[in-house]
DNA sequence: GATGAATGAGCGTTCATTCAT
DNA sequence: TATGAATGAACGCTCATTCAT
């Protein structure tokens, strides 16, 4: 049994214990994007690890763990790569388009990732049958966006429109974006991401404004 | 065991057997539904339809062509419900709008119905891992939609865009607006639809076009 | 999946249905008297009783239910032995007497049942890791003995002395002389019965009494 | 790996790697008292003695040895307690007396050795399923009580009855006064060894005897 | 038409043990 | 001395499917 964390934290891990987490989630990735979640066990990570089943039993304290350092990981791979990119944007719109196109530039060498992200929002339960995860996840990006928004507004950049529901159809739209180039892995993504921002600043710029 | 082949068709599926079916399709959806793909079991199907298990292999090949029944079903509800008011309107642009509205009445009281849909949609996998519909199976609603929003930009109804994207994304916002609402479901969903339509008028209306 | 009891209760069950129980039940006690609690799995029953593992699943909610299912017929298989036979005696010292030799009896011919049951009561736990029999399970058994000995108290026939303490003692010599024959088959059981009985009529007899 | 073969035998054990042992023994002894045999691993084990799992593979030669010297730790502990007290006794009553009062003093403060004993001595098994333990590692005992019920016999001081029977009863007794007191930790374990004493001393006493 | 019964593969997990460092 | 890491077998259990009745 892997010994708990202790009063030092996470450091305590040691090297080869980092790099074999770090190997069965990057196999757990490639393997939920392949499969999808219900074809997805710890057997097929391991073989793809090139290990024995019960290592990953050894460094996780089960499935359950090692889907939410996925989800973690994954997570925090895409806002550190994101939200830079966007806090240095001027005006809201610019901080709306350039959000999508980064999205969508992490997308591109990162399409396992965010299809094993998806797999495990989207299928995994507690045991009493809830989803761990699902949409109310993305409440703290809902917020984040609807406060960008509101700003919008209260500049007078923006029109009037529920915040929320904008918020939640911006990241509808990014969503559905890498799900059809996921599916069709020949369509233009930047264009389709440039379409999407155009698509948005019009729906969100005062009524008097000039398009681009 | 059933007879597999018959002379005249599906006319010959007994009285008996058309509810039976029916009756499993519906238990399945609810299962669907409230437990998620991966907690879905024949067995469970069975149980919330209060027959022996072995009844669903006897009228059904299998799983598979259960799921396959109840997305066809599902599939068609939806179509039959909403093409009919689409087609009534005249003008593109009212046509998108009471898209998206009947869709969301559709919505209202069919949430089981969609919710086991869209399990079934992310999950059901061919044996070889591949995905059995996914957003490929929108094909036949982006080809549409695509068409719609054509001729809206051929009476310069519509500004110049992606009408692939638009449609798509326009799809994405309806899917994104349920997943919302089922998982929220205090949340106002004709008031989200009315946004939403609001929204996407915005954003495909030609640039000197007023408002509504 | 095995139906549930349904309203008309056990009679339910079908005779086949009755056949495997019992059959599986069997097994179990021979596999849990030979090679001990830590040692039998569901899967060595099964192979003792020539039939799939899943078998068992079928047939039982678990693995719990069958260890309940063995402990309940065993005994009530003894009760229903022993008490019969107890219940002709006139005096509280022939019944004690009898009890023992009536224990004894039943012991000749069952000592996999008796070997099997005590594996269970010692060592089943309950999730929590308590004990889910142990000794507390010979309350019933306590009370009923203890309610003999102060009978015999009141008539003047026994001695004063604690019946708890007697009643206990009287269970653990007569599981002890279970034991002991147990790990000595060639050990003379009834010889030991009656010089249990013996025993225990010196220990309580009111003093001035006679002996056998 | 620790050398196997040492010269001058057990007094190579260093000052560290006896303590190390001990300090293993106590926490399995806590162990098996606690969860019981079935739940005892060498993973809890360590983790009860804050030390690493391989330590005790590394003090023992496996989980076999490390019961092994469970056993024997307690075995010796409760003899070393006893004997003294029982020999100082004249009369062979006042010795078995004696006997059963040590007993029950020794059990106060030793409960969880007792429980990790009887966990070991009714479980453990020989790979082939035999018990290693088991009612026959009471022989010694068996011997030394049957000694000393003859010559009390011999003496005049006992009636005639079978010492073997007699020597079984009382360990069994007092392994039952110990079992109940373990499940009713409220019960009065030094009036439940006087009322033991009293049982087995009108039982074997003389029949002219008179009472204490 | 319908069922109860059975199967065998696969699941996540635990375990005692081994071994290089 | 001591450890972390790994192994492979076995565990209880669930599952979709098959089949005789």
């Amino acid at each position: 049994m892997r010994p708990e964390f202790r009063s030092t934290g996470q450091k305590d891990l040691s090297f080869i214990e980092e790099a074999r987490r770090t190997q069965i989630i990057e196999s757990g990735i490639e393997v939920f994007a392949e499969l999808g979640y219900a074809n997805t066990s710890l057997a097929r990570i391991a073989e793809r690890a090139g290990i024995s089943k019960g290592v990953i039993s050894y460094h996780f304290a089960g499935k359950t763990e090692l889907m939410e350092r996925i989800v973690e990981q994954v997570y925090r791979e895409i806002i550190e790569f994101v939200m830079p990119r966007v806090e240095k944007e001027a005006t809201a719109t610019d901080a709306l388009r350039v959000r999508i196109l980064a999205v969508a530039e992490y997308m591109r060498d990162h399409r396992a990732q965010l299809l094993a992200l998806g797999e495990i929002f989207n299928n995994f339960r507690d045991p009493d049958g809830r989803p761990r995860y699902g949409i109310a996840s993305n409440e703290l990006i809902y917020e984040w966006q609807e406060g960008a928004l509101r700003r919008g507004q209260q500049t007078g950049e923006f029109r009037s429109f529920d915040p929320r529901v904008m918020a939640v159809s911006i990241q509808g739209a990014i969503d559905t974006m890498f799900a059809y180039w996921a599916a069709y892995p020949d369509h233009d993504l930047d264009a389709h991401a440039r379409e999407l921002a155009d698509l948005f600043e019009h729906a969100i710029r005062a009524e008097g404004a000039a398009g681009r």
